[in-house]
This record gives C-alpha cells, sequence and structure tokens, in this order.
DNA sequence: TTTGTGTTATGATATAAATCATTTATCTTT
DNA sequence: AAAGATAAATGATTTATATCATAACACAAA
C-alpha cells in the first residue's frame, strides 16, 4: 500500500509531486489499533501527522475531577490531528480507538518540509485547517441553542447520516460517551433514549439502533 | 503607516522580505469602525485578511428565533477572520465593533501569494491558526465543566487580565451580550452580577466593574 | 420636555436536567 | 461456569436555570 494508490490521496496529496511523494510514503507507519486502545494520550509530544484510513476514534480531554469530554468523533478519511501539528504544543487531548482502526502516521518533519516547500499543498492544509475549524464552530453553535432531545436527535441522526449512511447501525459509544460528547448526564442520555423508544422514533436492541421515523428526529434536531 | 513599522509585525509578518511586505502593505486598508458598526455580515464574501490595530470587536451568529450567540472576542493583535481566510466560503459570522476600532484589511488574494511563495511565512500561519483552534477547544471544555457563576467568573476575570490588564474597566458588553456569549439568559447574568456584587466580589457602577475579591473570583471560575 | 426604546434590576413561578438510589442486564476475566 | 465489573434502565427528589412579569433607570430622538 502506498500514498499514491491511497483513496484517499486526493483528499490531501493530490498536489505533491514524485520526488514529495516518496518523501511522505517513506516517512509513513501504518498503525492498527484494537477496540478501546488508547492512540495518543493527552500530554504527548506530537511528532506525527495522523490520518485516519479504517476504523473511528474520540478526542477527549479529562477534567480536574476525571471526568471525560469528548470534543469530537473522527472518521476514515478524517485528519485526525491537523488542529494540533502546527502549534509546537504537546497533544492537548487524548485519542482512544472506538472501533478496530487503521491510522497512517506520517513524520511530522516531513510533512513540515513538504508544507514549506509547496506552496500549492500549504494552501490545501490550510484550506483544511479552515473546514474543520469551521465545523468545530459551526457544531458549538448548533449545540448552545439545543437542549437534551434536540443533542441526542442530532447525534442520532450523525451516525446515521455521516458514518454508517443507513437507519440501523450498532452505537459505537456507550450511553456514558453520548452524555460526554453532548455535555449531558449518563442517565439523562439513557431515559432520552427510552423516551425516543416510546415515543416510537427509534427502536432499541442494545448497541443497536434503528432510526424509525427520520422526519420527527430532525424536527427535534431543528426545533428541540 | 506602514507594516514595516507596525508594532504588530513580528507577530506574523516577521518572515516576509522588502518585495513582500511592500505587496502586502500596498494591498492594505487601515478603516475605522464606530462602536456598534458591523465590519462583517454573516453570508459576505471573504475578499481580505484582518488585522486588528485597535479595538474590540465580536464574532456572532444569528440563530432561526433571531437570538444572537457571541463566538469570540477579539482584541487588538489578533487576525479575526484567519479560520475563514481559506475555506472558500462566505462569512459564517457577523463582525461588529464593541468600541472604537482600527481594522487592517489586506486583499485576500495578495496574502494567499505571499503564503504560497513563501514557506516560513506559512508555516506561521499554520502556526497561528493552530494555536486560535486550541483556544477554540480549550474554551468549550472549559464551558461544558461550568455553570453559570464559574462562566461570569472566568469572562470578568477575562476581561481585566487579558483586555484591559487592570481590576476596573467599563464593560463593553450589555448584560445581554455577556449572556450571548456565555449561553446564559440575561436575567440570569444580571442576577449573577448582582450575586457578586452582594458577596463583596465585585463593585458595579453602570457599565464599570471593580474586581475587589481576585482571589475568591479565581476561585469560583476554576471549581464552579 | 416628553416620548420612546433598550438596559438594568428583582421577584415569583415553572421546568429541564442533575443527583441520588436501586435493579437488571451485559460483558470480562479467571 | 462463577464472580466481578461495567453498562443500561428507571423512579424519586433536588437544584439550577429559564421563563414570565413588572419596575426603575438611562439615553437618544423628536
Amino acid at each position: 500500500m502506498s500514498c499514491r494508490t491511497c483513496v484517499y490521496r486526493q483528499l490531501l496529496f493530490g498536489e505533491l509531486n514524485d520526488f514529495e511523494y516518496r518523501l511522505v510514503n517513506d516517512a509513513r507507519t501504518e498503525m492498527l489499533f484494537k477496540r478501546g486502545e488508547l492512540i495518543k494520550k493527552e500530554g504527548e509530544t506530537v511528532n506525527s501527522f495522523l490520518y485516519l484510513r479504517k476504523g473511528l476514534v474520540k478526542l477527549y480531554k479529562t477534567d480536574h475531577l476525571g471526568k471525560d469530554h469528548i470534543l469530537s468523533i473522527n472518521k476514515p478519511g478524517d485528519f485526525v490531528n491537523l488542529l494540533a501539528i502546527f502549534s509546537d504544543q504537546n497533544y492537548q487531548y487524548s485519542i482512544t480507538a472506538l472501533e478496530d482502526t487503521l491510522v497512517c502516521d506520517v513524520e511530522l518533519e516531513v510533512l513540515k518540509y513538504v508544507v514549506s516547500a509547496n506552496g500549492k499543498f500549504s494552501m490545501r492544509i490550510l484550506k483544511k485547517m479552515s473546514q474543520i475549524s469551521e465545523e468545530i464552530i459551526e457544531n458549538r453553535f448548533e449545540q448552545s441553542q439545543k437542549q437534551v432531545k434536540g443533542r441526542i436527535a442530532q447525534i442520532l441522526l450523525f451516525f446515521a447520516k455521516n458514518i454508517y449512511h443507513k437507519d440501523e447501525f450498532p452505537l459505537p459509544l456507550t450511553r456514558r460517551e453520548v452524555g460526554e460528547l453532548l455535555s449531558i448526564t449518563t442517565e439523562n442520555t439513557i431515559r432520552t433514549f427510552s423516551e425516543f423508544r416510546k415515543d416510537g422514533l427509534i427502536d432499541i436492541d442494545g448497541k443497536v439502533i434503528h432510526i424509525l421515523d427520520k422526519k420527527r428526529l430532525e424536527n427535534i434536531n431543528v426545533s428541540g
């Protein structure tokens, strides 16, 4: 497997010439992580660019009471730590695999060299960073308007639409983790799931969620 | 006034050569905005890089009910729209002056040219973008743990420490705007101000806030 | 000066969500 | 298979915050 034939190549590396390709490719390691495995720990030095090829990961921080707060969920094609690699700081968050996950790990020095040598590539990176930031800002904006039901509806639709591309899927997060992502207590998360089930919006079979009434769920998402 | 002698020069433009300096300087307009004036409106095309020289601005979005949500407050030295300029999208938020404000407005095409031509400069930009994103992420993380008193304490300390560098200052936001920034209702914001006054934490004289007990305010900030 | 509009202020009440408590189910590890 | 841990579920209660209502005040416009 090489970057050249990677399905995600055009996402970021479309501007590289042969020489630069080879550089990046040689500086690259593929790493496999099992579900639940820690990929990066808050405080570690950032010395590689991480690219998610398969699986699903969570980015999160732990507060002074030991409670985790999930910042984002990343899926294949995502540049997991792009916002962090140019800041010359250590990791401000931890990264853990939610499913069996394949990551491309590129030596940071090599990536930085290519960025400073290739103006088109650096523009590509800048654009990608902007997009990621705008997603974060948009997300925050939406969350600040919604209460519990709206947030839960949003996350269910997120997994159905953006991650699994179908209405029935195994939720890769525990109820507690859903709460950590949406700033809701575990109990309240569970209660809302149950309520959605009772109202005929979803069907729950253990980890598997089946969205029954997408229209109504969309309504709750935008209005509540 | 030229970029070359600008006090903020080293913040971002430290890597430019003579030719690039002149380019940027020639593509630059200084713009003055009165308190309350709209600088950019959500939806407008992003065609310049904005650099805040004097004053204070708010970045905000309006929701479907017409309620504003403040995303951030920017101060002199800030690259107001840096996260937006490389995304090829229109403004996702509006910008309004909170005080009389002086902005340097640099044609975007020129800035982009310099970025792609000068690798060191692009690294500088990337680093700055990372830092801004990390601030946003950190902010969000802190907010999600705090309740009303903690958030109000934080914002008071923010203005005292980061903006005015003293314990007595004219709050540039209305109580409603403080609420829009912290996701709190106006009434609850006012009530909390009053409570802090009754508890001897601050003194209020109209717009002017005087922090009397910084220690205790810090405690509320971190613990509550 | 008056009129109007927005801001600050405070009380009373309603409500969403957190907290506390307990049970059952599910997954791990030995 | 048994034991222990973690997750899911649900009820009862408390608490923080929003909502509703009203009034005083400041400031701008006529």
